[in-house]
DNA sequence: CTCGGTTATGCAACTCGTTGCAAAAGGGTC
DNA sequence: GACCCTTTTGCAACGAGTTGCATAACCGAG
């Protein structure tokens, strides 16, 4: 039950049209709570009708037409609320420690080339990280807002480290196991 | 589309009925795939319709009525493929990273709370995995599959320090923010 | 001025996971 | 042996996220 919420918090950084907050999800809040246009729109259309955000009055209403929204008082106050909810962070899901697991049983060929990949890609990750930091959050900047934005970047970035070393560690491992057999 | 393989991995490692692979998707595989008793009954149902699994023929098969199920040689040709697909990493979504971030927007009252809690919550996961670390993995075994759960454990290890570590960052620089301005 | 690409919004169908509940069998107790 | 609790399996409905496609306006090229 977040999208609303993290809809909220991006219109409530800047009032968007739905595009636009596609593609500030692709680049920016997305990072840590994806969203496809499609829910999106959807969520628009519902926060709209439960009378939290409005359309712009310069939009006008039809298909193909460009809509910007902006949060109301009580979206603002929803939003306000839910920051304070207490909500249990959700089970892991990995399908590569899974995958890690099955290899146990049914031996790891093939796997080492996945590991590598996803070494790679979160590299790639991790250097994006590090340069929204360089360009978006110089030091200087020190009002509460970028401190909060900071850290939410540092978690990302100490994510993305994690992994990076986790399969490392992964990639020596499965080559010992390899060496040995074949 | 994990969790068929999921399930095959459980069931290859040790023939069980549904709600024992319940109780283990609550101790051990689910620490990575969780899963619930519906889903696991769904998918057994489902696997043994495409003959990737069977039902021990000692179990009747009425309702209430005890039901083993064990890998059939194409479920672990099944699995053995499985292990070597290519499969992006899912999108981060984390709610209490967007709950920072909303914080920034709408001010981050009551969110130490929840910062204390999670801290509380990840503390005691890692205790827990540490204790199964000295449990059931002491150094004397060493087989191949020792070795790749090993690995898998070292991966929850890892994540619940990394939150662990950002959890007392994060509460350090909100405590600053908030007592500059109470 | 019309054709095709781009921008922008949206519907419908599907899969996966969650929640609440029901039903059959077994075992213990009074 | 009637009652109730536990174990085990299962159905049904719902909600969130995904995928594929449709529709409408706008804009530039020829």
């Amino acid at each position: 039950m977040s999208l609303p919420h993290a809809i909220l918090t991006a219109l409530a950084e800047k009032p968007s049209s739905g595009l636009e907050l596609t593609r500030r999800f692709d680049k920016s809040i997305g990072y840590f709570w994806s969203a496809t246009h499609q829910q999106i729109y959807r969520e628009l259309g519902r926060l709209e009708e439960k009378g939290l955000i409005r359309a712009l009055p310069s939009a006008r209403p039809t298909r193909g037409q460009k809509k910007e929204y902006e949060v109301l008082p009580a979206g603002r106050a929803e939003l306000t609320a839910w920051v304070a909810e207490a909500e249990d962070p959700k089970p892991v899901r990995d399908a590569l420690l899974l995958r890690v697991r099955a290899a146990g049983v049914v031996g790891a060929g093939g796997l080492d080339a996945e590991l590598r990949r996803h070494l790679a890609l979160h590299r790639e990750q991790l250097a994006e990280y590090e340069a929204i930091g360089k360009r978006d959050f110089p030091p200087e900047r020190d009002a509460e807002q970028d401190r909060l934005r900071r850290l939410v970047l540092r978690g990302g970035i100490g994510l993305e480290s994690f992994w990076i070393s986790w399969l490392d560690e992964a990639l020596t491992e499965i080559e010992e196991i390899g060496g040995g057999r074949a």
